[in-house]
DNA sequence: ACTCGTAGCCTTTTT
DNA sequence: GGCTACGAGT
């Protein structure tokens, strides 16, 4: 019975899931069936006698807890594992003990719109003058302080740099803000239960008693917040097993600490470590890209990937004219690829880096009526007419909440106008009453103009009935809302097209689908309204990605971590996009965006392409440039379409949908000689004689890019090693020599580093002025004699 | 108090 | 290209 699933695992993945006390450390590289291994260990654990009420698994989004659970249940049925996310953990612990740490039981969770209005409130309140951080950037700095623990406290003592002066100064503003109003943002829930484990040893204890067995999943992602919850949850019984990959760290900027994987064997000497290397998901192509690249990273423990499958195809290369070329051609081959039978939509995924990258190919996929499912954007919770209807249910759940009143008292338009709410709001400052108290207040009192009395009266009747049926059924409590506030008219009268109403109205639809489904499964202990918020407020939008659709699936890079697909694009791949431009400052940051890219291309399972375009659509950013990830890439081991010469008006024709067949004369197999009219035109030149050391020479040298006087794509593949390999002397490309390179023309080599296949070369181009550096093993570059 | 128009701002990535 | 915040008009 055990050995059934133990028996599907190889070697180093068996010993990680028979692994039973004492802290574990498993290095799980993408594809190497991580999660597997996760859900065969709390089997085994569970067929080897451990109570699992003694076990917990955290996860860092609840696509991935579900997806646990799922497998999970297939070996063991249904069990009392505690199976969530870290936030999910923690409010369930805050409302336990919410007192413990100065919040009502009833707190609300602020989403980031939530916190960004609250904070510019607490901004206003503190009267300094935002004249040079811009509110987001501001948001961020406090998230990222949060992150690390740091509350207003501390702050006070510590001495703060010029840039941090002014965060210093509102934070403390911003908390007391959301401790008036009982609420807590995303980087509170982890904080507080932080402080709450480290300030109080006997609930600690009790916990740690409570869950002897802790599961982390992707622990290269937690931040010193997460460090701290786990680090306390596992003392007396320090069974920690924490699984991840530091190669797919991807979210330092949200305060992950990388870090907390080497901490891990400072703070368990014992730590076993487990480390599963071998790919069962990409081909051995896919792999090889993927390892070229991350390589490049210097902060980093050489790690190997071991492609356990067969040679499939080429990763390609793609280049095009215009970003819309991209988008066209990667729906294109959609069309291609699934009308051949070969794919289906769900084999396909779409990432980029911003979720702004989405537009084009969606307009392509539309055109084409392909479906698609868009993860990431706006959360269906962060909708208007949603937040509108909870901004109800938050007021009745926590009558502190200042943020949901504000939203609450003029949706839909009561005539209760900004003045009004101001009035309202400085007579509860001077009393140090709730807003909704002063609305009573100001009633009771006659404070303000009849009309706005009028109005307040009628508002704070309607959140006095809902009070009244607070207990009830979730449903009843949504219905009823709409009603008393006529929302439902007040969509009618908006000046709305038909298309966006209808969208409206099934949205409002869902929202109460989705509440009735929670009341049948809300449990009895729990009061369905806060577990109703609970859900809007955690709920990711990847959360809704549905494997089961059989549609094309868009996303950015960061959402895509943890999934695959058959077939993968990754768009714009773009200086100052994929290395975003805000991050190439700072090599940490750099290298992380080099993860990203690594985590984009490990998503692949069969094929991969990688593209960029020449120039993209809308201002300043991506000015054609290709990503300088590109250039640590091997060109032999790709295939490089180049669409940058045709004209794409042709290609571009309506009825040009089959052009993809058009331009791919060449299949896979038959690419690797090279035409006798591209001879001339071979991108490096040789030279024949030169003696060189052995070292100089490198197999990535053996390649060749070529590209045909029409510009039609041309395919190569760098698998003729033996086909005559020319040799380059490495020593001609010295400082002061002209040089052409494919994608940038001409240049002039400014310097030289490195040595044997190391050796680099930094090169200035003439026509855009930028330097660059390439390697010169991975670079096709020619050397131009003047004449 | 609300609606409509425009100018300036953006733009990472997410629980 | 798209949204938001702010301002003038009703």
């Amino acid at each position: 019975m055990d050995s059934q699933y133990l028996a599907q695992l190889n070697e180093s993945q068996r010993a990680a899931a028979t692994h039973l006390d004492g802290p574990l450390l498993v290095v799980a590289g993408p594809g190497s069936g991580k999660t597997r291994v996760i859900t065969c260990r709390i089997a085994h654990m569970i067929a080897s006698g451990i109570s699992p009420a003694n076990i917990i698994a955290l996860t860092f989004t609840n696509k991935a807890a579900q997806e646990m659970r799922s497998r999970l249940e297939q070996l063991v049925g249904p069990s009392q594992v505690w199976l969530g996310t870290f936030h999910g953990f923690c409010v369930r612990l805050l409302r336990r003990y919410a007192r413990l740490v100065g919040l009502p039981e009833h707190f609300n969770i602020y989403d980031a719109d939530d916190a960004l209005a609250l904070l510019k409130e607490a901004v206003k309140a503190s009267d300094f003058e935002l004249t040079h951080a811009p509110i987001g950037v501001l948001a961020n700095r406090i998230s990222y302080f949060k992150n690390r623990l740091v509350t207003p406290e501390i702050l006070e003592s510590a001495t703060l740099s010029s840039d941090e002066y002014q965060v210093g100064q509102v934070y403390p503003f911003y908390q007391q803000a959301l401790l008036r109003c009982g609420a807590v943002d995303f980087d509170d829930i982890l904080m507080h239960t932080a402080t709450l484990l480290r300030s109080n040893q006997e609930l600690r204890q009790q916990l740690d008693e409570r869950f002897r067995y802790v599961l982390v999943d992707e622990y290269q992602d937690t931040n010193l917040a997460q460090y701290v919850i786990v680090r306390h949850l596992c003392v007396d019984h320090p069974n920690l097993a924490a699984t991840g990959d530091p190669d797919q760290s991807i979210y330092g900027w949200r305060g992950a600490n990388v870090k907390n994987v080497a901490h891990l064997e400072r703070d368990y000497p014992d730590l076993t470590v487990v480390r599963l290397q071998d790919n069962y998901r990409s081909t051995p192509e896919i792999l090889t890209i993927a390892d070229c690249l991350i390589q490049n990273n210097e902060n980093r423990k050489p790690k190997e990937l071991l492609a356990a499958r067969q040679p499939g195809n080429p990763v390609r290369l793609a280049i095009y004219p215009t970003a819309r070329a991209e988008a066209e051609d990667v729906a294109d081959q959609i069309v291609a690829l699934t009308e051949q039978g070969d794919f289906h939509p769900k084999d396909f995924g779409i990432l980029y880096r911003t979720n702004a990258h989405s537009r084009l190919i969606e307009h392509a996929l539309l055109r084409r009526q392909i479906e698609y499912q868009l993860i990431g954007g706006f959360r269906f919770f962060l909708r208007k007419e949603i937040k509108d209807l909870l901004a109800y249910l938050l007021l009745v759940h926590n009558p502190e909440d200042g943020i949901a009143l504000q939203r609450a008292i003029n949706t839909p338009p009561r005539g209760i106008g900004k003045k009004t709410v101001e009035q309202i709001a400085s007579y509860a400052g001077k009393h140090g009453l709730s807003l909704l108290d002063a609305c009573r207040q100001c009633v009771q009192f006659a404070m303000l103009s009849k009309r706005a009395t009028t109005s307040l009266k009628s508002f704070l009747s309607i959140y006095d009935q809902l009070c009244s049926i607070v207990h009830g059924p979730l449903l009843d409590l949504l219905q009823v809302t709409i009603e008393l506030t006529g929302y439902r008219e007040h969509l009618s009268k908006q000046k709305t097209s038909g298309e966006e109403s209808s969208d409206i109205a099934t949205n409002l639809d869902e929202l109460l689908a989705e509440a009735s489904e929670l009341d049948r499964e809300v449990r009895e202990d729990q009061s369905a309204l806060e577990y109703f918020l609970e859900v809007a407020a955690l709920q990711a939008d990847t959360d809704k990605l549905k494997s089961d659709r059989n549609v094309v699936t868009l996303m950015t890079l960061h959402a895509a971590k943890g999934l695959e697909f058959s077939c993968v694009y990754v768009l714009a791949v773009e200086e100052n996009i994929l290395p975003h431009a805000r991050s190439k400052e700072d090599s940490q940051q750099l290298e992380e965006e080099r993860r990203l890219l690594f985590v984009g291309i490990t998503r692949a399972k069969d094929q991969l392409q990688l593209s960029y375009a020449k120039s993209r659509g809308f201002s300043g950013q991506g000015s054609g440039v290709p990503s300088s990830f590109l250039m640590e890439l091997p060109r032999s081991e790709m295939q490089i379409l180049d669409k940058t010469e045709s004209s794409y008006d042709e290609y571009h024709d309506d009825d040009s949908q089959d052009q993809y067949f058009d331009r791919r004369p060449v299949e896979w197999d038959e690419v690797s000689q090279v035409g006798p009219e591209e001879q001339g035109d071979l991108a490096v030149q040789f030279d024949e004689d030169c003696q060189l050391p052995p070292e100089e020479i490198t197999a990535s040298m053996r390649k060749r890019l070529g590209r045909s006087a029409s510009g039609r794509a041309i395919l190569r593949v760098g698998s003729d090693f033996e086909a005559s390999p020319p040799r380059m002397n490495m020593a001609l490309f010295q400082k002061g020599c002209l040089v052409s390179h494919p994608e940038f023309g001409s240049g002039e080599i400014t310097a030289t580093s490195g040595h044997g296949p190391k050796k680099s070369a930094t090169i200035r181009f003439f026509s855009s002025g930028d330097s660059r550096t390439f390697r010169l093993s991975h670079v096709s570059l020619t050397i131009e004699h003047p004449e």
